[in-house]
DNA sequence: GGCTATAAATAATG
DNA sequence: CATTATTTATAGCC
């Protein structure tokens, strides 16, 4: 039957370099991201890894994925960030485990030391309970 | 030529669940972790996207993917953190993200509580510079 | 958002 | 780790 021609040239190969035309890169950026949280999923199932995937769309929105969820996983690779470089591509430096350890030490200080401070000066403030109004009682980081 | 036979079943389909053949699994992972991270990397090419993948293997050991670094992305991440939410897969919580300001705001009240209790107190203590002496002389967050 | 033809990923095997 | 047969992903269109 001549009324059932095809009508798509199918897929064609590309190559990888930015793609220009504003519209054609968004709707690539669309697909193609939807595929890569798919075959991230798959890892996590098939073979039992913790996996998280964080992307920034061409207009900057962040779309992520993560198993058992982005949390965890950042958590786990901050925690142990440094050991992780051997096997990273594209520049990996443990500056925010660092960065975040660091805050979490100091913060720590500054308490002690006002705690002290006060006790020395013999103050009657009512903010001592700072250390436990953070996200949700517990310690805020575990290192 | 009868030589030349065909002695491959080629790939086959298979169930999304978890393979349990301790050996299979290996294998599988480091074949769809290297496409996951070739994907992510093409997605950043094409689409001049910033893409952070972070996988632990059934192992235990970590790799990741970062462009322009695994530490840009999450930095960036961490610090839009909650309107990702509604993007996610996987149940992303802001925890990491409020944690950390949650801290750095702590910190800073705490440091500013302690210079103020200072003054008051008027004793002659000589570790003002607290808030210079962190990760390289700037603020650890810029939130 | 679908459809189709083709490129690419990959399960099984050597 | 190389091959091969298939399944999947996806570029070009509507």
């Amino acid at each position: 039957m001549s009324s059932k021609r095809k009508l798509s040239k199918g897929r064609r190969k590309i190559e990888i370099k930015r793609i220009e035309k504003e519209d054609a890169r968004q709707v690539t950026f669309s697909k193609r991201r939807v595929c890569l949280f798919k075959k991230a999923s798959e890892l996590c199932t098939l073979c039992a890894a913790e996996t998280d995937v964080i992307v920034f769309s061409p207009a900057g929105k962040p779309y992520s994925f993560g198993h058992p969820s982005v949390d965890t996983v950042v958590d786990h690779y901050l925690s142990g960030g440094n050991y992780a470089s051997q096997n990273s591509i594209g520049g990996v430096h443990p500056h925010v485990g660092a960065r975040i350890r660091d805050l979490n030490r100091q913060y720590t200080e500054a308490l002690n030391e006002l705690d002290a401070e006060k006790k020395r000066g013999m103050e009657s403030e009512k903010e001592g309970k700072t250390l436990e109004t953070n996200t949700g009682g517990k310690n805020p980081l575990k290192n």
